[in-house]
DNA sequence: ACCTGAACACCGTTCAAGT
DNA sequence: ACCTGAACACCGTTCAAGT
């Protein structure tokens, strides 16, 4: 039906992000992807080296996608080293949103794509040229990698609030929860109370990154030497 | 051939977490796990509600496994609020590092354990009881949370080093690398040079870890009123 | 109550064959 | 050079059948 442009490593890969973003990380398989192309799932093997090929090649494109976002900053970012790396952070924080399958994806690789070693280094010079030491710059990347690509979004999804989507809670229910789980209630229930929009969810993920991240910026500020 | 104990669910979840253990995440299947324990594939749906239940199950049985090691500190742990929130992760952290399965696991599952809210609660009673915000209190536990579940062991595994096990780096290769990434390299340099052990590798994630860990602490403790 | 065999709809990958 | 079909060894899961 539709005109046969020929397949490109890119073209594969463009197509892998789009299913992914759509339908989740585990959705995506060989065969589903090529007939996503409308071709057999064979044909992808000449552009790709296989299915762990193509999760590099995803992480890849991810990487791209990171560091332009990063290079697309306006220049008044980067007054000072801490605002450069704070704005360096979120702004590769707003592309790991765009596809929440990235800590999934880099649980499973145990290696950066080679496109962010350039990024790396850099942070490193911002790092070791505002006198920091090597070590500190070395501790500080894993810092941040964690909270960038480790960040568990809803890890402690509501137990005490609405509860899962799936199982509706009994008053009952509620209420024994509130009695065994005083704080937590608590601390929902305090929560819920401040926000001015409670249909969004009580956790705003936004703002829990940009507290750890100031957290640990402002750490790292007083082991300046 | 082996006397047939019956079936459990326990006995079930054990023999996965070994053969997760021995033969990491992506080995874990039905029918894998079935041979493993000499017995069909589907005589498992018998004590485990499908794939995803096993997934829980063991999801589960890690959260027992952490809550027992913070449960075993020795109480000199728990002076005061810091040290005793120091030690619960590091205690979660070795149970983590016994299973490195862990970060993949929670990458997928998207909600903790519910053996763990009880834990929970006592971290935010720690936080509440000794001058923090419930606010505050909330984004600690976010940011532990990252921390110990996210963490990237090697995430930044050594492109300037040895290089990965697979590819073998000529000289040449070494060189150009250390000329497009001047800091990386010689941050590698710095850390390799300094170590005692080079034979472990140049990134001691257990030091990593408590850096990071008390960067937060220490970040928090300027947040109490 | 517990386990099984056959079956269904999926995987990734190889390989000889087509154009 | 690029794509395909058939085949192999795997998946998770259902369901009727065994004991």
């Amino acid at each position: 039906m539709s005109t046969r442009k020929p397949l490109t490593h890119t073209r594969v890969l463009d197509a892998a992000m789009t299913l992914v973003d759509r339908e989740g990380l585990q959705s995506l398989s060989m065969r589903r992807l090529g007939k996503e192309l409308g071709v057999e799932a064979m044909s992808l093997y000449h552009h790709l080296p296989g299915k762990e090929g193509l999760l590099d090649g995803l992480a890849e494109a991810l990487a791209n996608e990171i560091t332009s976002a990063v290079d697309e900053r306006p220049a008044s970012c980067m007054a000072d080293w801490k605002s450069d790396l704070r704005s360096r952070c979120l702004a590769a924080r707003t592309v790991v949103m765009r596809h929440p399958w990235t800590p999934a994806l880099f649980a499973a690789r145990q290696s950066i794509p080679p496109s962010m070693y350039l990024y790396v280094d850099q942070v490193i010079a911002l790092f070791v040229d505002n006198g920091f030491s090597y070590q500190t710059a070395h501790r500080a990347l894993h810092a941040l990698g964690s909270l960038l690509f480790g960040f568990a979004q809803e890890l402690f999804s509501p137990p005490v609030s609405g509860g899962n989507l799936d199982t509706q809670k009994t008053q009952a229910e509620f209420e024994e929860m509130a009695e065994n789980l005083p704080y937590l209630s608590a601390m929902v229930a305090s929560e819920m109370h401040q926000s001015d929009e409670p249909a969004m969810g009580w956790c705003d993920s936004q703002t829990e990154f940009e507290f750890t991240l100031d957290l640990l910026l402002g750490g790292l500020e007083r082991l300046r030497n």
